[in-house]
DNA sequence: TCAATCCGTATC
DNA sequence: ATACGGATTGAC
């Protein structure tokens, strides 16, 4: 009996080699395999192309990065398998940002592309595109005028340079025209661009800043909220350079753009920007090494600053845009910072509201000129969310240090995290037996603002349902940090009541991150409107924001974490997972010297129930042994890897939550 | 003497 | 991961 034999299949004539990166999860792995292109496939094998290969017996996944004439591979090559479609999805520089992203972070090229890369969508890759019309662009004043250097960057850009920049936004900016304008600037040069903005909301407002300016069809934004098929549309228009503009949030900055000009970053603050699945990128950094290896400009612009983008200017990689003291006078706010007076609140209505007598005659004024104001409050479950009565100590629980929060319909307080009743509860620092509510959410401040302030219309936007604008009629706006409408006209005042909680947190960022988001919320306050903030005056942060001196303090912010040995002045890895194996894996890594390690101590028990019997461990190295450092650590993921070692260590770079 | 099993190694 | 080869073990 005969069986029935495959047709031989015979080697594509020319270049019949692909050098192709399987989608397997092993570190070790993470490196070209080469497999012969049969001739039948030859046009649809291309540098880029997504393919099907038979590896270790399995059929997997795989990204070709190239076609050769030959192999290095001593042994036989296999065929592989069969492409996946038609259409190329990666490009030769969007292959190289894959690998230098996977290097920064220790991680694997095919983990890093699985975030550029959006799903494919057979019917929309077979669709013939859409023919679009673009309208003609309207031109438009420049903003950058008003900054220092902000004309000399918008030079560069149109002249091809790959300028870098670090923009401090003035009060009450147009920030989203501005992007727009540096967009099309680049454009106009024959360049592409790509802006990231954290989330949906702002992603609107830089799509119809562009909108307005270029007109149709000349760019596209990509978010993850759009369904696989129009994400997949818009995407292919870019890589297919029907567009050469971009805007969205993170997985954007790996679009893949044709001859990028310009890279945005707004906000890079915003822990938005960093990416929750492996290998846990920041877009700031993306954008940096793209620039990196493309020559393409960069601008890092908010209203605040980080400490990295600190870095970028002290390092003397990036120069600054910023206006001077004069042209920030004009438009800035008045910030006064109010200690917790509401003890002391004459008004009973204010006492009942929680506000410090100034801000109540803040926000009265304002309403009474005819203007809305905005109220700042945490969200829910920011911080801790009770408190002695007398200090202010967080009250935790006594047996595993959990928060304690006031249950719905308890009279009595319990742990957030184990769900223990905590009766008996005394204050560690004086002993006192009183808690009180440290944070008020959203809704019940509302309620509350609402008797404190009768027949004023009080709306509120959070985490449920998030105002992009309201208009410009007296009103109370209630919001949580990052949900703040945008009001015609401005606010004619700011109430930022979450000052000292903000601060309270045990987080080496608390400072930075406290002052972002009340300089984002104060920056939506018209000139000459009044700001409040409820926190002590002498904090550095607070000053500050009373004198809007972001640059100052992350200069102040950087020098500490220099200080400290924090990033970004060090490069730190944190690696965590049960004992024994994070153990085996720090004796397994050759760490470059001069090298620290801290730890292991235990991963604090949270309500989103990680294995309680995880440690982490700190490592920390000079800035310049960074890359030393990942690839260190990916080698000794590889080894254990490769050797069998199934307990799993997560490895995060520069992790963000360092307490 | 042969099969079942363990361990190490390569995966193109 | 998974597949394979070579060494090792154990039973006839």
């Amino acid at each position: 009996m005969t069986r029935p034999r495959p047709a031989p299949r015979v080697a594509a004539a020319v270049d019949p080699v692909a050098r192709v990166m399987v989608d397997v999860p092993l570190p070790h792995l993470d490196r070209p395999f080469d497999y012969l292109v049969a001739a039948e496939f030859d046009e649809q094998v291309q540098a880029g192309s997504r393919v099907r290969v038979r590896f270790a017996g399995r059929l997997v996944d795989g990204y070709v990065l190239d076609r050769r004439p030959s192999s290095e591979h001593a042994n036989a090559l296999a065929f592989l398998d069969r492409p996946i479609g038609v259409q190329p999805v990666l490009t030769d520089e969007t292959a190289a940002l894959f690998r230098a992203v996977a290097d920064r972070y220790a991680g694997s090229f095919v983990d890093v592309a699985r975030l550029g890369v959006p799903p494919r969508h057979a019917r929309t890759e077979a669709a013939p595109p859409t023919v679009e019309v673009a309208r003609t662009a309207r031109t438009v004043h420049s903003g950058w005028d008003r900054y220092h250097a902000g004309g000399a960057f918008m030079a560069a850009v149109g002249a091809a340079r790959p300028a870098r920049a670090v923009w401090s936004a003035l009060p009450g900016e147009d920030w989203p025209a501005r992007i727009a304008e540096v967009i099309q600037t680049a454009l106009a040069a024959g360049r592409g661009a790509v802006a990231i903005v954290p989330d949906g909301r702002d992603l609107a407002r830089v799509d119809a800043a562009l909108l307005r300016l270029l007109g149709d069809g000349r760019h596209v934004a990509l978010s993850a909220e759009l369904g696989p098929a129009e994400r997949y549309r818009r995407w292919l228009a870019v890589r297919r350079g029907v567009v050469q503009a971009v805007v969205g949030t993170r997985a954007a900055g790996y679009a893949p753009v044709v001859n990028p000009g310009v890279l945005i970053i707004w906000d890079d603050g915003d822990d938005l920007h960093r990416e929750p699945r492996a290998p846990y990128p920041d877009a700031r950094d993306v954008l940096v090494l793209r620039s990196s290896l493309t020559g393409a400009a960069l601008l890092v612009g908010g209203y605040a600053r980080t400490a990295e983008a600190q870095l970028l200017l002290e390092s003397g990689w990036a120069h600054e845009i910023t206006a001077d003291r004069g042209t920030l006078r004009a438009v800035a706010p008045r910030v006064v910072a109010a200690g917790d007076d509401v003890e002391q609140a004459r008004d009973p209505a204010a006492r009942a509201a929680r506000l410090p007598s100034l801000a109540w005659r803040a926000a009265g004024k304002a309403l009474a000129d005819g203007q809305p104001v905005l109220v700042q409050v945490p969200r829910r479950g920011y911080v801790p969310s009770l408190a002695c009565v007398r200090d202010r100590t967080p009250a935790r629980c006594a047996t595993c240090a959990g928060p304690l929060a006031m249950g719905s319909a308890q009279a009595i307080a319990s742990c957030r995290w184990c769900g223990r009743p905590a009766g008996g509860w005394a204050c560690p620092t004086c002993a006192g037996r009183k808690m009180r509510a440290l944070v008020v959410g959203a809704g019940r401040t509302a309620e509350e603002l609402g008797r404190a302030f009768p027949g004023t219309l009080v709306r509120t936007s959070g985490r449920d349902q998030v105002l992009d604008t309201v208009d410009g009629r007296p009103a109370l706006v209630v919001s949580t940090p990052g949900a703040e409408p945008v009001a015609e006209g401005g606010y004619g005042a700011a109430l930022l009541l979450d000052g000292w909680a903000m601060l309270a947190r045990p987080d080496l960022r608390a400072g930075e991150e406290a002052l972002r988001r009340w300089l984002n919320a104060a920056a939506l306050v018209c000139p000459g409107g009044q700001v409040v903030v409820v926190a002590d005056a002498g904090i550095p942060v607070v000053q500050a924001l009373v004198r809007w001196d972001p640059a100052g303090s992350a200069s102040r912010e950087l020098a500490e974490r220099s200080e400290l040995g924090f990033p970004p002045a060090v490069r730190m890895a944190a690696l965590s997972g049960r004992p024994d194996a994070v153990l085996d894996f720090v004796q397994a890594a050759e760490l470059p010297a001069p090298h620290e390690m801290i730890g292991p101590v235990p991963t604090a028990p949270s309500p989103t129930g990680g294995d309680s019997e995880s440690v982490r461990m700190l490592i920390r190295v000079p800035r310049e042994d960074g890359a030393r450092l990942a690839t260190a650590l990916r080698a000794a993921a590889a080894g254990r890897s490769a050797r069998k070692a199934t307990e799993l260590v997560k490895i995060v770079l520069d992790p963000a939550e360092l307490f």
